[in-house]
DNA sequence: GACAGTGTAAAACGATCGTTTTACACTGTG
DNA sequence: CACAGTGTAAAACGATCGTTTTACACTGTC
């Protein structure tokens, strides 16, 4: 695999787990397999992988995210989890070590809270119909991001409860 | 004030503020007023002032949480995040800074997530009458945790829009 | 076969981390 | 007046932080 790649997979794994501030670049170093001079000439400072890595969940969260309906969003959501685990959505606890203060990552994570909340009122457009659904966008919105804090405790049974009330929104907002 | 009292405060307020990690102890001594021994008199170690902070947030976040209708829940929350800001559950911003491997700080956060659940539960109980709202309480927490988390971004539309939803879900389970 | 280019290994950078220690001032009580 | 208790100020602890530097090995190309 092509170095920077790995390295930033590395570094998504070890900042998902243990945290950003908590993650030494030692550690980093280590286990990716490279050098430090050659980790800082591929990404120039911690702060710039921490934003590489974000950029790299965002493009793969997105691509998932490609769904027609309201229902399959929280099936993305499952398997997601399945795969990658949830310890919490890595956008909002990045912003929340660094305080928002550092703009570098504020600007991607709500870069990508914004991508979010559009793909989801696609969806909810082509699910519904034409016609002004902000506030169930908002709702579905609400129950996706609850579904994945609250997952970190309640595991699956966050994500099935959050499906189940956003259908009965979507049948609700249908009548 | 009480020496302690105002230091967990000062602590509360930059933790929240600016992290956990990224908090220092020069910090902490100098913006709570105090010098360092008499800080580590007082508290032991950064993890244990850590879990005194949240030790107080909890029961002054279960107090105000004692209400007997749905509707309360999110209008405590919205009241909550005009006092005291909104960026995010401290609670599982902790546990994800520590990556859930410091003990004293993984308790107290768990046990405050199985506390709000369980008062969740009592709530529901009460304001839908006798019978089983498992499916409903899980839904309720997932709105009230979605509130919280886009909150951060979305402000108190976020809180509105849960507080909407939990009326159809409640009216739903009614019927 | 010299030469960039790219990689590793490891020491060193100054800064900052959480914590402890030393030295000293003030307070209320016997 | 002695004394224990509690506080401050500040230096120092060893460890670790993110980052840079030094020295060297390998690779493909003109």
């Amino acid at each position: 695999m092509d170095i920077k790649t790995n390295l930033i997979a590395t570094a998504e794994r070890l900042f998902d787990r243990n945290g950003f501030s908590a993650t030494g670049m030692d550690r980093l170093t280590q286990e990716a397999g490279l050098s430090s001079r050659t980790l800082y000439k591929h990404v120039g400072s911690k702060t710039a992988l921490m934003a590489l890595v974000l950029g790299a969940r965002e493009r793969r969260f997105m691509e998932r995210l490609n769904v027609q309906s309201v229902d399959e969003i929280f099936d993305v959501l499952a398997q997601w989890t399945r795969d990658e685990g949830g310890r919490g959505c890595l956008f909002l606890r990045s912003y929340g070590e660094t305080g928002g203060d550092i703009p570098e990552i504020a600007n991607v994570v709500l870069t990508h809270k914004d991508a979010t909340r559009a793909k989801i009122a696609e969806i909810v457009q082509r699910d519904l119909g034409a016609g002004d659904h902000g506030e169930l966008t908002e709702q579905i919105l609400v129950l996706f991001e609850g579904a994945v804090a609250a997952a970190v405790y309640r595991g699956m049974d966050a994500i099935s409860a959050a499906r189940k009330a956003a259908a009965i929104l979507v049948a609700q907002a249908r009548s």
